[in-house]
DNA sequence: CGTGTAAGGAATTCTGACACG
DNA sequence: CGTGTAAGGAATTCTGACACG
């Protein structure tokens, strides 16, 4: 199987908090926790303002479902670290994979 | 020929002035101009801030090569309101055959 | 633990105007 | 015509803290 690098729109980071609380509709507060509790990962501006992508909305929902589904931020955190563990392994097979086919 | 009706990420106002500064090179100063000439046309948050869609920063883009080549911001409009005739036209022809077809 | 809130300050954006050309 | 800028004000965001539970 085939793991590609998402890019464009989707994770251009362009997104205020304001804008962000609209979109999920998380308070302002809960979206500056989830970073906190490091489950996102917004970029800031030279003033110091969050930018977010759109797939920092989409996580966000995410985590907001998992939130009243009762778990906690460190078990959804623990959950995303697996499978970006996977992900990294599938990539490496990858780069592995496309070395031999130089030789 | 099927034209469609774009949706998602590219088209949800969600950009301040100052990323879609950031984004396009043009200045905060050119932007507004543009929406007071009518080239371009972002929503509006409660409080009165601009926001801006994907699709819009690829407008404005698009505007700034044309000022480039000299052209007015009219000549640019009146450009613009040709295409959205054709366009119109041509969804009028979709639904009339649609409505032809549930006959 | 997760979230609300008041506090004070800083960054961002807004409008209308004057300037230049 | 198209754009820069200084001006004053308003909207937005930031951090650290206290509160509740």
């Amino acid at each position: 199987m085939w793991i590609s690098l998402p890019s464009s729109y989707k994770d251009k980071k362009v997104i205020s908090i304001g804008i962000a609380s609209e979109l999920t509709g998380l308070s302002e507060r809960q979206i500056r926790y989830y970073e906190e509790r490091k489950l996102i990962f917004p970029e800031r501006s030279k003033g110091g303002t969050r930018k977010y992508s759109f797939g920092d909305i989409e996580r966000l929902v995410d985590i907001a479902n998992k939130m009243e589904d009762g778990m906690q931020t460190f078990e959804i955190r623990r959950e995303e670290m697996k499978k970006s563990s996977v992900r990294n392994k599938m990539l490496r097979g990858q780069i592995n994979a496309a070395f031999k086919m130089r030789e």
